[in-house]
RNA sequence: GCCCCGUUAGCUCAAUUGGUCAGAGCAUCUGACUCUUAAUCAGAGGGUUCCUGGUUCGAGUCCAGGACGGGGCACCA
C-alpha cells in the first residue's frame, strides 16, 4: 500500500455548513476519524488487551537501560493520550494510565503504513495500547519506541485545556471523570482516601472487630441530633427515614454478644451543604464490650496514626493554616478546663457561665445550664483548638446516651477529637442502664427542639438494653473529614467523588 | 434561610469612564517538519457575552428579577 489515498483527502469547502469551532463541529472533526478508523478495518471502541505493563514498572525499568542502548527490552503499556506532538512523520504522544505518564514516538517508516494510517486518525484523549522497545530519545526523555499499535477506545467528546485542565469548580465536581483525568492531585487524594478506608479496617480487623450492616431505612432515626431524609415503602405502606447514625444498633448487637463490632458506611442528614457538610457521608462506629472511652483514645489514636501513615501525611505539618502534631499520646484536656481557660469564668457555676455566654453572643434566656455551655464551648473554645486534642468529660444533661462518671452524675465519659478547630471523632463509655436510658429518652432540655435532641425515644432499643449490654466504649469518626484532614483538602467537597449539587439549569 | 462574589468560544482567560471590544492561547481544520516536551511555523473557521425584562442614540459593561456556582454566616452534639 502507498499513500497517495491521503493526497486525494477533499479539502471541506468553506460553504459547507460552517467548518469548525463550536462543541457540535468538534465532535464532527472526531466522528470522521471515527469513520475513517471503521473504514480501515478497526473497532473504535477497542477489545481486550492483555499483559499490559504499569507504566510505573516500565519506568523503573527503564531506569537501568543506556541512554545510548538500542537494544532495550520490549514493553507493553496502555492508556490514554493527553499530549500529542507531530513534526511530520515523526509522531510523540504523551501516555497516561493509573500509575504514571510515558512518552511514545512513533515513525512513519517504524511503523509501517498501514499503523501510519491509524495514528492520523489519533485525537487528545483517545485510548490505545502500544508495544515497542524501551528506551531514551535523543533528548533524553524515557520513550517507547512504538512497533505496534492497538486502537483501544475513540473519544468524541473535546477534553479540557490540556495545560491548565478543568479549572471552573463546578465542572470539576459534575464531571469528577475529567477532574479525575486532568486534575492536579486529583486522583491521587481519591487514591490516599481507599488507603486511608483500608487502613481503618486493618486496624479494626487486628484487634478482633467484625465488619457488619445495619439497617439504612429505619422507622425512627436515632443516635444522632439531626434531621432525617423521609421516603415511604409502598408494599408496606409505612414511612420510613434513612439513618442519621449507626449507633443503636451496633449497640443492639453488644446485647447479642458481638462483643466487637463496626461498621463502616454512609449516613444522611437533611441539612445545609458547607465545607464541611455534605448531605451524605461516611462515618466509622466501632463498640468494644468491656472498654469504656479510655479504650476508644487508644483506639483512635491507632486508627489516626495508621491512616496518616497510609495517606504518606507527615506527623507533623500544617492544615487550614493551623499547626498539628499527630505524634501520640494525643494532647487530653477536660471541656470545663478548657472553658474555664478560654473564657475566665467558672464552668462549676451556672451564673458565671451564662455571663460569658452572654459576653460571647450565646442565647441564654430559658435555655439549659448545659445548652447555654455547651454553645459557649463551641462559640469560644472550638476555634482555638489546634489539635489533635482529646476533649473529655462533657456536661451530662448533652449526652443522653453516655454512661455518667462513677460518683459525678453531672458528667458524661465522652470525648470529641478536635483537629484545626473542626471535630474528628467522638465515643464515650456506653450507657447501658434501660431504666436511665428510657428516661433520658423522655426528658427534653429547655430550649433545644424536638429536632435537634439526639435523645429520641426508641422503644425496641429500651427493650434490647433490658437484657443487658455488657459495659462497652463506643467510637464514632468521620471519615470525609478525616480524608480532609490527612489529605490537606479544603472542602469536604475535595474528598467526596460525587458531592451533591442542585439540577443544572 | 441570610450576606458577599462570580458566570464571555469545547477548555483557560482578556475587553479603559457605557462608544468597531466580540478578542487571545489551547483545541479544531488546511499546509510544512523523523527527536518533540503545553513542540514550532504559516493560514482558516468557531460566540444566545447564563436567562428575562428595563435605562440609553448605543449595554459584555448600568438597574431589577431569576438560574447555577464559589466563599462566609446560620444550621450541623
Amino acid at each position: 500500500m502507498h499513500d497517495a489515498p491521503e493526497s486525494k483527502q477533499p479539502t471541506p469547502s468553506p460553504s459547507a455548513e460552517s467548518t469548525a469551532g463550536t462543541a457540535a463541529q468538534l465532535e464532527k472533526a472526531r466522528r470522521d476519524k471515527f469513520d475513517r478508523l471503521v473504514a480501515l478495518g478497526i473497532d473504535p471502541w477497542g477489545k481486550r488487551f492483555g499483559d499490559v505493563m504499569p507504566i510505573a514498572d516500565v519506568r523503573a525499568r527503564g531506569e537501568g537501560i543506556d541512554k545510548a542502548a538500542d537494544d532495550g527490552p520490549t514493553v507493553r503499556v496502555a492508556g490514554r493520550i493527553m499530549l500529542l506532538r507531530s513534526a511530520g512523520s515523526l509522531v510523540f504522544i504523551d501516555l497516561h494510565d493509573r500509575t504514571g505518564r510515558l512518552q511514545l514516538m512513533l515513525g512513519k517508516k517504524q511503523v509501517g503504513p498501514e499503523v501510519w494510517k491509524v495514528i492520523d486518525c489519533l485525537d487528545l484523549g483517545d485510548i490505545v495500547g502500544v508495544d515497542g522497545r524501551l528506551g531514551w530519545s535523543k533528548t533524553g526523555e524515557m520513550t517507547v519506541f512504538v512497533s505496534h499499535l492497538e486502537f483501544l477506545t475513540k473519544s468524541l467528546a473535546t477534553p479540557p485545556d490540556k495545560y491548565h485542565g478543568l479549572v471552573d469548580p463546578e465542572l470539576r465536581q459534575r464531571m469528577r471523570y475529567l477532574d479525575l483525568i486532568h486534575g492536579e492531585g486529583v486522583r491521587d487524594r481519591f487514591v490516599a482516601r481507599s488507603r486511608i478506608v483500608e487502613a481503618v479496617r486493618r486496624v479494626l480487623a487486628a484487634r478482633g472487630f467484625l465488619e457488619v450492616e445495619g439497617p439504612t431505612l429505619q422507622e425512627t432515626a436515632g443516635g444522632a441530633a439531626a434531621r432525617p431524609f423521609a421516603t415511604h415503602h409502598n408494599a408496606l405502606d409505612m414511612p420510613l427515614v434513612l439513618r442519621i447514625a449507626l449507633e443503636l444498633h451496633l449497640k443492639r448487637l453488644l446485647v447479642g454478644g458481638m462483643e466487637r463490632v463496626f461498621e463502616l458506611g454512609r449516613v444522611y442528614r437533611n441539612e445545609g451543604v458547607s465545607t464541611r457538610h455534605n448531605p451524605e457521608f461516611t462515618m466509622l462506629e466501632a463498640y468494644e464490650a468491656y472498654g469504656d472511652y479510655g479504650t476508644m483514645m487508644d483506639l483512635t489514636e491507632a486508627i489516626i496514626v495508621e491512616a496518616a501513615q497510609v495517606a504518606g501525611a507527615p506527623a507533623r505539618f500544617e492544615w487550614m493554616g493551623r499547626p498539628v502534631d499527630l505524634t501520640p499520646p494525643f494532647r487530653r484536656a477536660k471541656y470545663d478546663d478548657l472553658i474555664r481557660e478560654v473564657t475566665g469564668c467558672d464552668p462549676t457555676d451556672p451564673a458565671s457561665v451564662a455571663a460569658a455566654a452572654a459576653t460571647a453572643g450565646v442565647e441564654t434566656a430559658g435555655r439549659h445550664p448545659d445548652v447555654i455551655k455547651s454553645d459557649l464551648f463551641e462559640a469560644t473554645v472550638e476555634k482555638t483548638l489546634d489539635g489533635p486534642v482529646f476533649v473529655i468529660d462533657y456536661p451530662a444533661s448533652i449526652c443522653p446516651l453516655t454512661k455518667r462518671k462513677a460518683g459525678q452524675p453531672n458528667v458524661a465519659e465522652r470525648f470529641e477529637l478536635y483537629v484545626a478547630g473542626m471535630e474528628l471523632a467522638n465515643a464515650y463509655t456506653e450507657l447501658n442502664d434501660p431504666d436511665l436510658q428510657e428516661e433520658l429518652f423522655r426528658t427534653q432540655l429547655a430550649g433545644m427542639a424536638a429536632e435537634e435532641s439526639m435523645a429520641r425515644m426508641d422503644t425496641d432499643f429500651i427493650a434490647a438494653l433490658r437484657h443487658g449490654m455488657p459495659p462497652a466504649g463506643g467510637l464514632g469518626i468521620g471519615i470525609d473529614r478525616l480524608v480532609m484532614f490527612l489529605t490537606a483538602a479544603a472542602s469536604i467537597r475535595d474528598v467526596i467523588l460525587f458531592p451533591i449539587h442542585r439540577p443544572r439549569a
